[in-house]
Order: C-alpha cells, then sequence, then structure tokens
DNA sequence: TTAGTTTCCGGAAACGTTTCCTATTACGAG
DNA sequence: CTCGTAATAGGAAACGTTTCCGGAAACTAA
C-alpha cells in the first residue's frame, strides 16, 4: 500500500500542456476537443497512472453510481441468487451496488428507507418482509428513486415508487397441482407471517372443506418446522396424501425427516414447496415446487431503476407482475409413476 | 420521489444564526461549540431535515467509509455467510459493503484489485480462487489497504497484505477421520483445481498406498461431479469403504446418487465433505465436514483491513491463521452405531 | 478594574472535479 | 485577402463540506 500522493486533473493538465477543463473532456468523451489534443491527454493520463476523484465527481455531477440494495438476508436461500442477479445488472451499465441486511425486520427497513441518503447511492432496491403502516409513505417521500421487489401483499396504487411483483398465484399452483395428482387429503404446514399469507389463503380457498387437524402452524418457515410438522402428521391417526409447504425450507424439514420416520415421498405422502429455491434439487427425492422468478424479478427491479435515475423521471411509476412456474420433480409425482411428468 | 431542492449546510446556518463552521463542529461533535448553540443547530438541522452531503464529505475528508468485498460468485455455498459476516462487522464501524462478484477468474480479481480506486471504497477485502503470477505485484501497488480471505496456497510473506487464511489441515482432518473409523478402502472425488490442491494432496499423503481406481476427478466441484463420481464407484467391483469429497457440494451429488443407486452411507460407504456448507444439514443422511470457518475467517479479515484504513498504516501486516474443525455428521458414523460420536 | 486565559465562533481556503463563458485559432466562402 | 463561423481551448466559478486561523467574548485571578 505505497502512500503515492495523489495526482489530480491539475497534473495531468500541466504534463500534457493543457488547462484542466480539456483534461475533464478528454476523460469524458464530452466532445469540443481535438483527437490530437486528447490523445496527448490520455497519454498523460497513462503516465502520471491518473484516476479522477470519484468524490469530486460526485460532489459536481450529483450522482454517485451506486445503488443500494436492501434484502432481509443475504444467507436466506434464494437472496443470493437475487443479490448476483441485480449486481449483473448494475454492471452493465457502471453502477455499484451496496448491500444491505435488513433482518427482515419492520423497523429497520423503514430506516433503511428514511436513511437512504446516508448510504451516498442514487437509489434503492427493497425486499420488504414487512409492510408498516408508513411504508408507502416512507417511500413516497424519498428523495431518490426506490424499486420495489413485492413478494408480499399487494401495495397501494399511489405508491410512488416502480413495483416488480407476483401474481400471488404461487400457493394456487401448488394446490392445483397437488389436486391434479389425485390427493385428497392436503395438508398445510408453514407459519404465520403477514407478508406471505396469500399462500395459506390459497390453501383454504383450494379446498371445499378445511380439516383443521391438517393444518401445521409452527413458529417461522424453516426447515425446524418442517421437520415438527412431519412429526405432527405422522402422529395423526389419518394422515395426509400430501403436504403444500409454504415454502421450500419447510419442505426440505419436511421431508427429511418423514424419510427419518419412515414415510415414503412421495408415496405414502406427496410434498410440494414454494420458492424453487436451490436446495430443491439436492434432496432426495427432489422437491417439485413453484418458482417466484427471482432472478428475472430482480434483474427488471433493477433495470426499472437504473432506467428512472436517469430519466431523472417523476412520471407514471411502473407496476409489472411476473407469473409463478410450477416446477414438477420427483416429490410430487404420484399417480402416474411411469410417465413423464415434467411438460 | 419528491424533488426537494437539496438543503446544505449554509441554510442551516443561515436558519441558526451561526456560520457554517459552527455547523460542521455542531454534526461532527468535534468540539468548540457550546451546548446551547449545539442545540440551535441541530433543532435546526432537524427542522430542515439536513442531510450532509456524503460526496462532499468524502471530497474534503479524503475517505468514503465503504469497503469492497470481492468474492468469486456469492451464489456458491458459502459466500452468502461470508457476505453477512463481513457487512455485519463494517457496519459495526459505519462502514458500508460494496460487492463485487469475480466469478473466480485471474484476470478479473486482478483487474479489481488494479481498479479498486474506481470503487470508491477505502480498502478491499478479497477471496481469489487464482493466483496469477501478478497476484502479489498487484496487491503490492494498490492504493488501498487490501486483506486477502486465503483459501488456497501459501502466499509469499513479502505481501503487503494482512491476510487471514485456514492451516490447510482440512484435507488432513477429513483422512484422518475417516481412517479413525476404520475406514480401509478410501476413495476421493473432487476435480483438478489449482488453488485447493491440498485437498487432494492429504489424500495421497495420508495413505501408504494410492490406488488410482479410486480417485476420481470431474471437471468442477459440483453436484454433478458427486453424482458422477458414485455411478464411477458402484461401477467398481471392489467398492470404497469410504469417500473423501474435495467439497461438501461433491458430497452432496455423492450421497443423493448413492442413495438412488441403493447404496447405503454410512452403512456401505461412508463420506465427508469439506467446507461445512449449510447444505450438508440438510441432507439425509447429514454429511460429516470439515468447517473452513468463514464467517470467522472473514469476519477477521474485516477487522484487520479497517484497523488499517483507520490507522493508516503501512507497518507490519498481519498473517492470522485458522484451524479447521470436523464436524461429525451422520454420513460418516460408522463403526460405533451405538454409541454418540460428537465430541 | 484589568490583564491574561480560555472558550467559542465565523471567514475563508481547500478538497478535485465539471461546465459555463469567453477567447483564440482554423477554416471555408466570397 | 478578408470576413464570418465553427471548432477548440482555458479561466474561473461552483458543488458542499472541513478546518485553519484569527478575533470576540467570557471568564479567572489579582
Amino acid at each position: 500500500m505505497p502512500n503515492r500522493a495523489k495526482v489530480t486533473i491539475e497534473d495531468v493538465a500541466e504534463k500534457a500542456g493543457v488547462g484542466i477543463a480539456t483534461v475533464s473532456r478528454a476523460i469524458n468523451n464530452s466532445g469540443g476537443i481535438s483527437e490530437k489534443t486528447k490523445a496527448k491527454v490520455l497519454q498523460a493520463i497513462d503516465e502520471l497512472g491518473f484516476i479522477p476523484s470519484i468524490a469530486a465527481q460526485s460532489l459536481k455531477i450529483r450522482n454517485t453510481n451506486q445503488i443500494a440494495l436492501a434484502v432481509p438476508d443475504i444467507r436466506n436461500a434464494f437472496m443470493p441468487e437475487i443479490a448476483w442477479s441485480v449486481e449483473q445488472a448494475a454492471k452493465q451499465h457502471g453502477y455499484r451496488v451496496v448491500n444491505i441486511n435488513t433482518s427482515g425486520i419492520g423497523r429497520i427497513e423503514l430506516e433503511t428507507i428514511r436513511d437512504v441518503k446516508k448510504l451516498h447511492v442514487d437509489g434503492l432496491i427493497i425486499l420488504p418482509l414487512a409492510y408498516p403502516k408508513t411504508f408507502v409513505e416512507m417511500v413516497n417521500k424519498s428523495p431518490v428513486p426506490i424499486s420495489v421487489i413485492n413478494y408480499g401483499k399487494k401495495l397501494t396504487p399511489d405508491i410512488r415508487a416502480d413495483v416488480v411483483c407476483l401474481s400471488q398465484q404461487e400457493g394456487r399452483l401448488a394446490m392445483e397441482h397437488l389436486l391434479s395428482i389425485g390427493c385428497t387429503r392436503i395438508a398445510y404446514a408453514g407459519a404465520p407471517c403477514d407478508i406471505i399469507e396469500e399462500r395459506y389463503n390459497a390453501y383454504v380457498n383450494s379446498l371445499s372443506h378445511v380439516d383443521v387437524s391438517l393444518v401445521y402452524f409452527g413458529e417461522d418457515f424453516s426447515l425446524n418446522t418442517g421437520a415438527k410438522a412431519a412429526d405432527y402428521f405422522k402422529s395423526l391417526k389419518n394422515m395426509p396424501d400430501a403436504v403444500y409447504a409454504g415454502n421450500d425450507m419447510v419442505a426440505i424439514g419436511l421431508i427429511n425427516r418423514f424419510k427419518e420416520l419412515g414415510v415414503r415421498v412421495p408415496e405414502d405422502v406427496a410434498v410440494c414447496g414454494i420458492d424453487n429455491n436451490i436446495y430443491t434439487t439436492i434432496t432426495s427425492p427432489q422437491i417439485s415446487s413453484v418458482s417466484i422468478m427471482g432472478v428475472e424479478v430482480s434483474r427488471l427491479a433493477t433495470e426499472l431503476l437504473l432506467k428512472r435515475i436517469r430519466e431523472n423521471e417523476n412520471g407514471v411509476y411502473e407496476k409489472v407482475q411476473f407469473e409463478p412456474r410450477l416446477i414438477v420433480r420427483e416429490s410430487s409425482v404420484k399417480m402416474r409413476r411411469t410417465t413423464t411428468y415434467l411438460d
């Protein structure tokens, strides 16, 4: 870490025998400069190893070339994909990404939005887990553009942010799938959670009659909840013939415990999860799941944000909705053992 | 996104009826200001919703309060833990983290180091997958401090960076474990890879005689390689009684395929992986592995970097070595079925 | 009261860019 | 050859802070 004195635009100007304005023009390709002097300047820059001060540029230009990405917890199953996808999209446009973990705590999410200026970014992509009353209000008074990745309940249309969401049909898809393969006693395993209560609602709505003994609510959407749910279902005298899990972590916990308990999946009980996180393919049997399109959703959220930053536009806010996609794997191939089910 | 005119330190000064120097003193708690005026200023700040321009501060102070974290791919198994750990540590010191994916490509890693100034950060934490000849040279001429998370071969001691590494005993640990539980025909499954060739070397060195038919090299350290290795081992007339996998992804691939092939783990074949990534606990059986201490290593790397940034010190560079830790799980509990093996 | 300290505060320079505005040069047309 | 215009270059202001330095005010001690 040699502590060489910082070389500034002035040094370059002197070396090249031109004014600093000219150097600036050379750097930024802003025109009004002859090819000859430009070459001269570029060479001086090269020889001196000059790198423009981003701080000074930021101060003058009023942009930072950075955006922030706030997710609940990067260690969660599908967050890395989202982070990756956002970074790739941002990089293409010369933007850096500052990562923030909000722990999915509403208060921290709000603080992130409120204090977004302290992050030194031109915009914010946020994937909230909670929607406190003041969420929209906070977003609306943000001094920088915001894109919301919304996997939760519908947001009021007057939100001043681009919103990329899912059609909230993921639960219905999973249920319809289980019904379509002939399951009649379908159980639910999940946890109470405001944000994705639609997943449970879909369960209720897909059935003509809900047998409350087939509903297991744990504390969270974790492996552990899945394991406990498996214990519970196994203890019933009349076991379910399928379990619809609120997310894939629960589904994985379920499957592993079922295996320990001697319950065969999918022969005795079919299982379908939601999220299509990458763990679903490393279990045995591999788990059927509904993709919530993380890569596509986050990529679009990034594009929309950057567009709004570029165009400095306050106009019409986009609201884009993706459709979830059912991915059938081994854990729910039940009725037609000999035919290929994937289509 | 209301586009309110930016409120500056001057507005605050005027409102509070003081000079801008005084406002600055109030913001930064730099002393030389009475409690009374400070209160006055703080109130003005509050009323106006003033937030200091980070760009201007950066320009003047010459720091950015940002560090960069460059990892091969955030989607890789244990990267999220590292990213999380780094962010937590950085946040405690008021630093933000800019994430970079290098794809583990040596060229990109080098470019990241060379162009670190373009990242607008005060320091860099890098976890390289490749060590081109010019790596140390590049690090040594970096204008900002660097911490290297080194899971690969030893770096020359004259590197001008703090280095946090592992003792490279992880392979030996895994092998000794398999030997200690009585395995005599131990196989290796992995891939050619410069950076962690020690893992294979440990295999060779732990055995008095290497049976080449028990070594499987795939293309990469993936699930797929593990699956292919399982096929291969199963095809041998004299199967191994244990497989030492170069990393956990391979181990997982192995185990799942073994299960499909009717090979019982650990009864027929014990398995031990390396990395202790979180997937190891969601398979069945859970996989024994050697922890490479990602959280601890990355946390320390962050602390060292921030210390060096704070103290602007060119002096003695730290080289800290962690010890890997064997975590015994179901996949290698073989000889003593009835006793608890974990200690 | 007064001189000497200490405390508190404000003006202005500096950080390193971009860009407006003006000046110079080059060039083509008449 | 001369004039008008376009192309190119440079000086200086501005971006919003921090901090040096000097001065005013408020104390303390005689």
